[in-house]
DNA sequence: ATCTATATATGATAAAGGTCATATTTAGAT
DNA sequence: ATCTAAATATGACCTTTATCATATATAGAT
């Protein structure tokens, strides 16, 4: 048995690391399964052995960006939750963000999911769900008392960096960030 | 001249029609030159009589749907300012809304803009700053004192229907949509 | 050192789709 | 009725790209 057992484990995790990468920031059809092989120092010919097809690899993609998300990073033990929640909605709502730095796909394939299939949209719809009880539990007692109404929150921070990425005028954008900031701290008090 | 004056103008103007409809729901790849001319009882080949490419069939079918848009639509004198723009918001946060009906391509093309040359990125973002300057004149004197208040808003609502389009469940669908009507209403009080 | 299962690379195939050259049709002007 | 410029249709071309078949290289086991 040649290679290492964890060889192959790695290369798939550095193609879904390519693929994350580029498919968050250009869409599905803007990214060539040749391009995402290169990226990670390979040619098509061996993306065969380690996915069925360009979509396997999308939704696979998209599960392994939620696991290596920001939010889903461990809170340090010295940082309060609110404190962290608060570091972490500034990070979302912020230009290095918008400008690809750690995308969240969210905000950056909502409308590349549509034309998805159901495995996509699924993956998609649990990272949705988690980024909202995320929210509410480092928000503790200062969560809305209605948990619905964190919805209303999340579609605003994944629209405001959807649309900021748009958005060519950057003082356009830093208003957009500015003023969901604002908004954040009004709509979980004490953060 | 065979054909009459507006002959040509009225086929453009269907072009468009279908263009609209079709990018909204799929985006610009996944729609095709000979998709759009078919959806209009055309051929392809009459398709480059009116426009181009078809990267500018796209951005001309932006700045077509946002004179058609409900928001561009003119209100209704017996209606007052406020009532009108609460039917325009609570239609923008419908279930009809997002299942494509008069669909608003700041929330149906979001982030497939991102990979668009830069004259569709100049008609996405003209709309969007639209969006935010007839809200303020609806709102009249409940709109936010600081203007930039509202692209929080407009966020939220693009957002919501973004994320929406995604979403398989419709129970949950109908949360996210009531709890940004719910916030838009406490955002613009007096609406 | 050699053997071998597995990973990777190379080359080929085929389908899709944007674009254009050419043929055909249309309806107003004569 | 006929003529003609403009609109539309048809057929072809060519590029791109996903996918697969085949060849090669790798590294652990012997």
């Amino acid at each position: 048995m040649p290679y290492s057992k964890k060889h192959k484990e790695r290369t798939r995790k550095s193609i879904l690391e390519s693929a994350q990468s580029l498919f968050s920031s250009k869409g599905f059809s803007a990214v060539t399964v040749n391009e995402v092989m290169q990226d990670c120092s390979l040619t098509r010919g061996a993306f065969y052995a380690h996915f069925k097809s360009k979509s396997e690899l999308y939704s696979e993609a998209l599960k392994f960006s939620a696991t290596n998300s920001e939010l889903a990073k461990m809170k340090p033990k010295e940082t309060s939750s609110k404190e962290w929640l608060s570091q972490l909605l500034n990070g979302y709502l912020s230009i290095e963000h918008v400008n690809g730095e750690k995308p969240c796909p969210l905000a950056f394939l909502a409308t590349d999911i549509v034309s998805q299939d159901k495995t996509a949209k699924k993956a998609y719809a649990h990272t949705y769900k988690n980024m909202n009880k995320i929210i509410i539990e480092y928000a503790g007692a200062d969560a809305p008392r209605n948990k619905d109404d964190i919805l209303s929150l999340t579609s605003m921070i994944i629209g405001a960096v959807a649309v900021s990425r748009t958005i060519e005028d950057k003082s356009l954008v830093k208003k957009i960030l500015a003023s969901c900031r604002q908004q954040v701290r009004s709509m979980l008090d004490g953060i």
